[in-house]
DNA sequence: TATTTAAACGTTTGCGTAAACGTTTAAATA
DNA sequence: TATTTAAACGTTTACGCAAACGTTTAAATA
């Protein structure tokens, strides 16, 4: 690899001038502009990204941190952040926790040594605490999805409540349940315990009792969900919502295998992305966080905090939205 | 931020004694060692991970460059990466390119001008000359999932044919279908030339006859079928192939919507994900890559590629599973 | 005592670039 | 002709770190 050095001598400048061909950052004449952009052809010469940024503080790349990659959700909320901050010549340098409190700290700890100039967390802690000695003090962070208690820095959270709330409205209200379970996800994670208010804010709102064992206490990982919707069945539950995607998926594979019939035998109000509103609306009612939205709400803010650190602390909010079962 | 130069002072030696200590690479004793590491927790201190790139060349980072991240098939090959390189100590940097061969240029451009140490590209281009100029000779690059003309590089391919040809084998013996129609993918890419390839195969192997109009030019992207299908439905076709996951999905949607029984009045043979099999698998017949082991091919093979340069190229190819629906 | 040896640490350089600061040349003015 | 001015470019430094190279001290050997 050529260095700026090479370019310089070859064409019989100075590195100074061949750094400001390369930036326009100084005028030089038309003659020696081409004679060092000639040189730079013929070497196929590039500037070292990383001397660049050793040398002006800035990398250009943002992280972000997220529970499963592999998981729609995150990947929408992914791909949002990313079309926003490509726009601005960022990247993105993605990291995945499985969930896994560990390795969010690892992650965390290694992103702030200087590797990026912002960070985006949908986080697997309950508390900030845990994560405060990761995170040098003025850098910028945003926090995705969920909720920390403690938390200095800006969230961009959705707002589930209404839209639970509104599907177990409807199974009890036009599809006549009465014995609704609930699984739930991690329970240190915010948007779970709010999931389960909602579900039990609805139960109650409609007279109807939570008997032991409705709720059952789920992980939000594959395969986790299979017992909890066999003791729910046990319960002689009509209906159960899940809290999480992946969990969903699950429980409809469950019953598809046993042959109960979705929308017959039972209902399931789950967790969904728009995209499966294309084959699975049919088996189930979905929630649908608003994804892009607020990946893009993430990607703006951590933009904004980076250019402007006194920027006041903002909490943004965006509402999930209903897909009822259409009837057969 | 503080640098291994406040350091060294406040505790009173040298900065080589300073960066010893905390890489270990030359004895300290332990009371100089305690003194040094007391100040760097005093102040907080974290090595600059940019200058210790910048100085040592290595940057941990491995670059990889996929078509859609939301779409899962891609999402669960990053994740297979993330989790080889990890082992490793390295990290991944993910770019999206839309599936345009434009931005495809550009993040190859940037990632090679020494952001990362190596690069996986799942490319959407279809020859390795329109390429070469953005890549430095001799650096590390494996291409994932889709062949490129004339490309001198490690390779992680499927191999799609046989469990195609084994699904439209399926339609043909045991569902009786003769009017099969196939819904293409962009046809530069190497995987559906494949696909198409297998399609034509059974096919002519069992003397059926591909009408005008049968083979239904697609693009790969989210609701580019919808209208396909139609075509073909004019045609009587009574069973379809499509050759992408997400325009599976669509035209499962869009069957869906008008009330055609899937498995009775047509039946469809599509690319899928594992994970889709819990709830896909009664409404297609899937065809499904083995993307985390073809993730963690590519992630072992950057990884070896990027320790020993003078590999011989390698070419890893790995079967693509057929699911049959069962039958209700 | 003179010399060697090893333990423990210090001094310095250089990675490639951006940009502050400085220099040269010739044209423009006095 | 002497001085100023502006255009065009060169010289140098610093970013933070790793490590090659060098130094000091005291104990071990001759």
């Amino acid at each position: 690899m050529s260095t700026m050095r090479d370019i310089a001598e070859l064409s019989g400048v100075s590195v100074a001038t061949v750094s400001h061909v390369l930036n326009n950052t100084r005028f030089v004449s038309e003659s020696t502009r081409q004679k060092v952009l000639d040189v730079v052809d013929k070497l196929g010469y590039r500037p070292d990204a990383i001397a660049r940024s050793f040398k002006t503080g800035k990398k250009k790349l943002i992280g972000i941190i997220v529970p499963d990659i592999s998981n729609p959700v995150w990947a929408l909320m992914i791909e949002a952040v990313e079309a926003v901050i490509s726009d601005h010549g960022y990247r993105l340098l993605i990291c995945n926790t499985k969930e896994t409190e560990a390795h969010e700290l690892e992650h965390v700890h290694s992103l702030t040594s200087g590797l990026v100039d912002g960070l985006i967390i949908a986080s697997t802690l309950s508390d900030y605490n845990q994560l405060v000695s990761e995170i040098p003090s003025g850098f910028p962070v945003v926090f995705l999805d969920r909720k920390l208690k403690n938390c200095p820095h800006d969230m961009v959270l959705p707002s589930d409540m209404p839209s639970i709330y509104e599907g177990i409205e409807h199974l009890i209200t036009e599809e006549g349940h009465k014995r609704i379970g609930f699984i739930t996800g991690l329970m240190r994670i915010s948007t779970s315990t709010e999931r389960l208010t909602a579900y039990r804010s609805a139960m109650h709102d409609y007279g109807l009792t939570i008997e032991e064992g409705f709720i059952q206490e789920g992980n939000s990982m594959a395969k986790s969900s299979l017992i909890l919707v066999q003791n729910l069945l046990q319960l002689k539950c009509t209906a159960i919502v899940v809290s999480n995607n992946i969990m969903a998926d699950d429980v409809l594979f469950y019953l598809n295998e046993k042959g109960i019939r979705l929308n017959k035998d039972i209902s399931i109000l789950g967790q969904g992305i728009e995209r499966q509103r294309n084959y699975i609306l049919r088996q189930m009612n979905l929630f649908v966080q608003p994804t892009t939205e607020m990946g893009r709400a993430a990607g703006q803010q951590i933009l904004n905090r980076i250019k402007n650190p006194e920027l006041p602390i903002q909490q943004i909010i965006l509402n999930s939205t209903l897909y009822r079962c259409p009837q057969t």
